[in-house]
DNA sequence: CACGGGCGTTAAGTATGTCAAGCACGGCTG
DNA sequence: CAGCCGTGCTTGACATACTTAACGCCCGTG
């Protein structure tokens, strides 16, 4: 192979899209990592995950996990969000906001989550339901 | 509820750390799955993600990709961020100290839950979450 | 000149995510 | 009773994330 230095990326995606994405996600980190003047090796440090795959990573051959882009993050001080909506983060489903005031008493689960006004009746039915579930598992 | 085996199956984490998280995530997934009225297979033809690995996940057996992550979030029409947060996605990199409004008032609800001693802490954290998913829906 | 020593990249190995089939239990309906 | 559906769960094969040990190159020395 063109080993060492100059290789050409000639690397063709044959997939939907989703190459795309992790080449833009891995140029971005690059291009961060550059702007804070590291080398692979001392983020691999950082970050606690070895060197080689930071460049298969850069260089979009791989998506890399939760974990990974989390120790990324924190080594470059970026905000995780920005990181994740680089990586194949579309928006989407979006709830209404349905604000509704009001406190209520105290008392075991059950009660506690019926007296809350905040709720509504189907919510509160559902989460009773769960914790009934989980305790007799 | 949880038919079927009936199975003890008391696997508890004896790894650290790792475990907890993962399982608090398939805790919230696996209430909120319940919650929609969906079975396994029907969310997974939803999520194009196959029955047997939301089991795992669901169980906390494994820690799901992106992708993965991404599609049940779609499927159960939940804000994604939240399941984020479920996954181990937890304060660590906060650059910009972000106070997360907290309006409401001690919540009573929560009280109750902690106070459940049959509960494990997973469980807890997964109705809690269920419970904060609901307010500031 | 040779020699360390830094860089990014590659190759081969291990761990882990993911899938397609099939199993065991239970609820029906005839 | 048998037989069908519907659960959730297990297993074994494959794909992908990730690691450790190299390689080739470029830049300083002595």
């Amino acid at each position: 192979m063109t080993t060492g230095g100059a290789g050409p990326t000639e690397d063709r995606a044959r997939d939907g899209g989703w190459s795309d994405q992790v080449n833009a996600l891995g140029g971005f980190i690059r291009a961060q990592r550059q702007m804070a003047k590291l080398s692979l090796r001392e983020m691999a440090s950082m970050t606690r995950v070895s060197n080689a795959y930071l460049s298969q990573v850069e260089r979009g051959l791989h998506q890399p996990s939760l974990k990974v882009l989390h120790s990324i993050a924190d080594a470059l001080h970026l905000n995780t969000e920005q990181l994740l909506r680089q990586a194949g983060w579309d928006a989407s489903t979006a709830p209404e906001p349905e604000p509704r005031p009001r406190p209520a008493g105290p008392s075991s689960v059950e009660e506690a989550v019926r007296a809350e006004t905040r709720l509504t009746e189907e919510q509160k039915t559902a989460i009773i339901g769960v914790y009934r579930s989980f305790l007799d598992s």
